[in-house]
RNA sequence: UGGGGUGUCGCCAAGUGGUAAGGCAUCGGAUUUUGAUUCCGACAUUCGUAGGUUCGAUCCCUACCACCCCAGCCA
């Protein structure tokens, strides 16, 4: 089994178990809170378990909040769509979903009282003053004109706004903090835009939305989160966190206090978690669509085959730290393979077929031999391995003259077919060209289910019936991109780095009892690797059967 | 030249004043009708660098170096 490693301790945790022995609280409630515009990936497959396992380990709840802030860029097929990889996962959140747009109403009273108390005004400044004003990251901001405005003028300017009397971008609200801060995100950020847009869950009711940093600690807030984690980039908000929860809270209007920790987020080399990228890579076609089981995404890796559980057990094996979470693919397929190890079946299939011609087959007279569908899980049931006169193994898996350490199949030499007879090539038949066409080969009777008598056969290789194997689809992938960091090349486009092989369609000879297969039925091909049935293209009652490589085998032959 | 972070084995990652957990990878060896799995064993005298405090420092102090984030009416 995989030696789950105890919950690394990590610094997060060890926040929490204080936070509980304490007293501090007495049930933890963390959240998990995606903005709704477009897939998640295998970075927030990362977050997610961080949050909702941290839950589940301290017998806490986690919600799960959209952050439904900008009505420009989400929809509900993202919605939809990240619920269901939530599910997959196998997490549940606590009660009904939520949205941070369930708080409009209240965010739009504080807004108001954050105005009666001189905390907020609304400003006049274009987008391009405003970022004058702003200053720069070695000097001071300065303060916009608009600031002094009484409370009763803003308040009156901002039920205005709301009301729908100015044009978009014409006023902002403004928290009134500190324009000479050496944090950039205090100096007087905007938390409320006018913007005409319909929203997925509003309509049109609002034709102004509130912003990240305003929204995203009062619904925390509201919600009683206890611990509200983050990522790395949040670090220096915190201070603004802070300070609109506390103003809030310290009034008698809020129920909670939370408090924002980051942690690094997760970097998969040879590919991108950009949400913009994704999305091009979808809207371009230079992927199936979102599920593409190429795409880093959840729903692509649940097409490619990996688990829950796999994916799950690679979170945890990533930990949960501040530095840089940079990580290789090989290290989330060995979490996946391992996973799969001991959870499904094995078959045999023949991706690249070479014919072989028993001469000595008998029909009627030559046994075969049931065989296990796992060979430590005899509760997996088990098959004939039917043997025929013609069957094919894989072109790999012969050398007419061997390289140095090659332990399968050579001419005149001997190797296992395996569950069934040990087999010797008696011959090699070409086509014009020299290719060779078939291998003729001759059964030794006494060695079906015991080993013969006098020498040792080492190779064991693979094979199906030619007669009664069934042809498959196979999708063989590779890596989506070729170099480590496509993201970030200078002077290059990561479209630039698309790998050209990363897709290989090819078709399968596989043993019949494959037959019964059901889409995301998963499955390893014996010494090749493991596959998953599609799950929307591959239906057996149809004859259409259709496989997704979802990762090989570990191959120890050094060469 | 501002602010916030991070630097522990090839990659993740614990530890934190008492002499470096674990996982992945790698390398040996055993078992094996999957060159898989499984199993055994090896694998940082050293914690970015340089000083200092201390009986003792990865952990405290000082300076330095490297890298990441911040100037959206994005999240």
């Amino acid at each position: 089994m995989n030696n789950d490693t105890p919950a690394a301790g990590n610094f997060i945790r060890a926040i929490v178990e204080d936070d509980l022995k304490t007293g501090k609280h007495s049930q933890i409630i963390t959240r998990f809170p995606p903005e709704p515009n477009g897939y998640l990936h295998v970075g927030h497959a990362k977050a997610l378990c961080h949050n909702f396992g941290l839950a589940e380990d301290y017998n806490g709840l986690c919600n799960l909040r959209f952050d439904d802030t900008n009505p420009e860029k989400e929809n509900d097929e993202f919605v939809q769509a990240i619920q269901d990889n939530i599910r997959w996962l196998g997490f549940t959140w606590n009660g009904e979903v939520k949205y941070a747009s369930d708080y409009f109403d209240k965010l739009y009273e504080f807004a108001l009282w954050f105005i009666d108390n001189d905390l907020a005004y609304v400003d006049d400044l274009t987008p391009e003053q405003m970022r004058e004003y702003r200053g720069t990251l070695t000097t001071s901001g300065k303060d916009s004109p608009y600031r002094t405005r009484s409370a009763a003028e803003n308040h009156d300017l901002f039920t205005r706004m709301k009301d729908g009397e100015f044009a978009d971008s014409a006023k902002v609200l403004r928290l009134k903090i500190n324009m000479s801060s050496p944090n950039m995100n205090l100096r007087d950020p905007a938390i409320y835009r006018i913007k005409r847009s319909h929203h997925i869950r509003t309509g049109d009711k609002w034709c102004i939305y509130p912003m990240y940093d305003y929204t995203h600690c009062i619904s925390d807030a509201l919600e009683s989160i206890t611990h509200s984690c983050c990522s790395l980039e949040f670090e220096d908000h915190r201070p603004l966190y802070d300070w609109v929860v506390d103003k809030l809270f310290t009034a008698g209007l809020l129920p909670a206090r939370p408090r924002q920790i980051e942690f690094s987020r997760l970097v998969l080399n040879y590919t991108i978690t950009s949400k913009r990228k994704l999305t091009q890579l979808v809207s371009e076609g230079l992927v199936s669509a979102w599920d593409d089981p190429r795409m880093p995404t959840i729903a692509g890796m649940r097409r490619r085959g990996y688990t829950p559980q796999g994916v799950r057990l690679f979170a945890k094996r990533c930990g949960i730290s501040k530095s840089p979470n940079v990580v290789d693919i090989p290290f989330l397929e060995t979490a996946i393979r391992e996973e799969l190890e001991n959870s499904v079946p094995r078959v045999m299939a023949v991706l690249k077929p070479l014919k072989i011609i028993l001469t000595n087959f008998v029909a009627g007279e030559t046994g075969s031999r049931s065989a296990d569908f796992h060979p430590q899980h005899p509760e997996f049931g088990s098959r004939l391995c039917e043997l025929t006169q013609e069957i094919y193994i894989d072109q790999d898996d012969f050398q007419e003259t061997p390289e140095k350490g090659f332990q399968r199949l050579t001419l005149g030499g001997e190797v296992r077919l395996r569950h069934s007879y040990v087999i010797k090539c008696e011959e090699v038949i070409k086509n014009a060209d020299g290719s060779i066409s078939e291998l003729r080969c001759s059964i030794d009777p006494l060695t079906l289910g015991k080993n013969p008598e006098g020498r040792k056969v080492k190779g064991v290789i693979h094979w199906v019936s030619a007669t009664k194997s069934i042809a498959a689809e196979v999708r063989l992938y590779d890596r989506l991109f070729s170099v480590e960091n496509p993201d970030n090349v200078e002077g290059h486009d990561f479209k630039e780095f698309i790998n050209p092989h990363s897709l290989d369609i090819s078709t399968a000879y596989i043993e019949p009892s494959i037959l019964s297969v059901k889409p995301e039925d998963h499955f390893q091909f014996e010494r090749v690797g493991y596959f998953v049935a599609d799950r929307y293209d591959c239906d057996a009652a149809k004859g259409k059967l259709v496989f997704n490589k979802t990762v090989g085998l570990k191959d120890n032959w050094k060469k």
